[in-house]
DNA sequence: CTGAAAGCGCTTACAG
DNA sequence: CTGAAAGCGCTTACAG
């Protein structure tokens, strides 16, 4: 693409350059067409109430006949905001990031900002990376997923300043600000349903949690909520994987498999755990929940659709992206009450869960 | 938030501002530092093979020790490319979205740009503002997806020089470059598919078209095929509908409860409607394919797992999302071969079509 | 290989 | 309510 020609300073000054640089007007031309200065242009476009209505409606004018647009990364160098925000999430593969980013932007374009994307694929150097890159790009905040990371990520923005919330996660203690469900309890909780329904043989399909703070802690929950309970899980009933309906039911497949006494019920990990291990089983005859209950993360719209509908924890995503934007405002607007947010996890009590068989 | 005290003209010299505007030095200061001009920082940064070995190492260390980021606003100003490119979609609740927009963020990400998102919720309006807005922020380039827009998206573009590619879809006549599949001649295919197993008496659970140009061909290409056999839908035989599995359950209990002969096969606008129509016939006791056949389109992972695994017309969305990095890049870099690329929608035959019942 | 200087297109005290 | 001028932090011919 021809790149517009560039005045050598020898040039003379610049004609209106609407032929010169297509669709590139500047102020300064919208300026001397309206017959005014450049600063009065300006103010026009920041607080137009402050600029007489003739002379408003005389650069209003200029502005439409050369279709000129604000030209963002000056405006940017010389405020110091670029009126921009990011957010770094794992993947959009997985629904919750995807309805919070939605929402996420949504709520922020209200606000006139605009959102930068980064995936990091549960890399965090490369989260790292997307985060510094976004930095440089002068993001006014930064909105991330989960608080454990490179470990000078949180330096990182602090020293520069940058308001940054941690999604999807709200635990005892934090290191930064919060918004989203107690992932531990949830799983705590859940486990307790279950354990009051009265099985005491049960078996885990867990999200692999190396770079994956929430995983952990809802392991940590389910591991808790056991031992108070004098049980732990027996090895051959903790299965381990990323994700996936296909990787559910191969994960079902191997713990019912594994040479001890089938577990009476099954936590999984996330929604397509659930979703691959309510299909396994129906598929290899199980009887759900009669003879085995299965109990879920997440709530995507098919579990609750499926011949026997799924029990789980729902997470409120487009909540978190909502109170996210909020959140990250609040602390742009130099609001003093901007403490972490905890979202409430529910438990969605549908079908695949019931009393054990006492055979 | 305290904005750093700005300087007022009068000021002495700025100190080495780390401590004055933490976590915000100036390539000014790192030249300093350097006892280099800024014109050997700059060219450090931008072609460090030119500045002499030992000048790049001062550089280095000064760079490290003030924990100098360049100022991508300044950068843009400077060289009228800001290293972003935009990309918006109708929504991330559609796994074909957010695969592409993560493959593509993905792709960028190693060209060293980084990805504005905007979502318009099928709003064409909005769609258009959020694209103005981004090239406000200077966007080197734009992806949208289809060729449905407001009347002005293409010509603002056009203007403004800032190169497009439109995804998801390619057709016979386009007014911009493309990348995706012809979505009319998969349906036409698709329903070929269905009148070579014999059907006749088909029904369609469509997508709404009204913004959205891919259903609409989608569902153009049904009727061609239909109409070349002299068949046209019964009216009744005709739900529209926007998303969700709910969704696809109701209205093919609507199609069913009609008051005229039920339908030998109902092709699914979408794969949220494929696999409420799907969980809605296995609960209603309905026979597939045998007494009634089902085909979708999208191919989301839960469709191939059900019991009974639904055929339907799969996207490659992934690689969309891939060959649209390639074509904006490749335009940005001014290659002269820039066309639009047609992606293979493939029929994947599983178990939910047979030959009608003959009785 | 390096430096001095102009310029990118805005905003914002300051002065009127 | 408005204008003249400096400044935001880079890049890039031009000259050496």
């Amino acid at each position: 693409m021809a790149k517009a020609a560039r005045p050598t300073r020898h040039d003379p000054p610049a004609e209106p350059s609407v032929s010169v640089r297509p669709g590139a007007a500047t102020l300064r031309e919208v300026a001397e067409l309206a017959c005014v200065s450049k600063a009065t242009v300006s103010r026009f476009i920041n607080s137009p109430e402050i600029v007489s209505p003739s002379v408003r409606e005389r650069i209003q004018i200029a502005i439409d006949h050369l279709g000129w647009v604000p030209h963002a990364a000056a405006r940017a160098l010389a405020t110091q905001r670029t009126g921009t925000i990011g957010a770094v999430v794992p993947t959009l593969a997985n629904e919750h990031f995807a309805t919070a980013i939605q929402v996420l932007q949504d709520e922020l374009e209200e606000k006139g900002y605009t959102l930068l994307l980064g995936c990091s694929e549960y890399d965090l150097q490369r989260e790292y990376r997307q985060v510094r890159k976004m930095l440089e790009r002068g993001v006014d905040a930064i909105a991330v997923v989960g608080e454990g990371h490179h470990p000078d990520l949180y330096t990182l923005l602090n020293q520069r300043n940058v308001p940054c919330v941690s999604t999807f996660t709200f635990a005892a203690k934090q290191r930064s600000i919060c918004v989203g469900v107690d992932n531990y309890r949830a799983f705590y909780d859940a486990t307790n349903y279950l354990l009051g329904l009265g099985h005491r043989r049960i078996a885990m399909i867990a999200q692999n949690a190396d770079t994956n703070d929430r995983a952990a802690a809802r392991r940590e929950g389910v591991r808790v909520a056991l031992a108070e309970h004098g049980i732990a899980i027996h090895p051959a009933h903790m299965a381990e994987g990323f994700w996936g309906v296909q990787e559910g039911r191969r994960l079902f497949r191997q713990i019912m498999a594994a040479p001890i006494e089938a577990p009476t019920a099954i936590v999984c990990g996330n929604g397509s755990f659930a979703t691959g291990a309510m299909l396994e089983a129906m598929a290899a005859g199980y009887d759900v929940p009669g003879h085995l209950s299965l109990i879920g993360f997440d709530d995507f719209e098919v579990m609750a659709e499926l011949p026997i509908p799924i029990t789980t924890v729902r997470v409120p995503s487009a909540e978190i992206g909502r109170r996210t934007a909020e959140l990250l405002i609040a602390q742009l607007n130099g609001e003093s009450d901007t403490r972490s947010i905890e979202c409430e996890a529910t438990l969605i009590v549908r079908q695949s869960c019931a009393r054990p068989r006492s055979d």
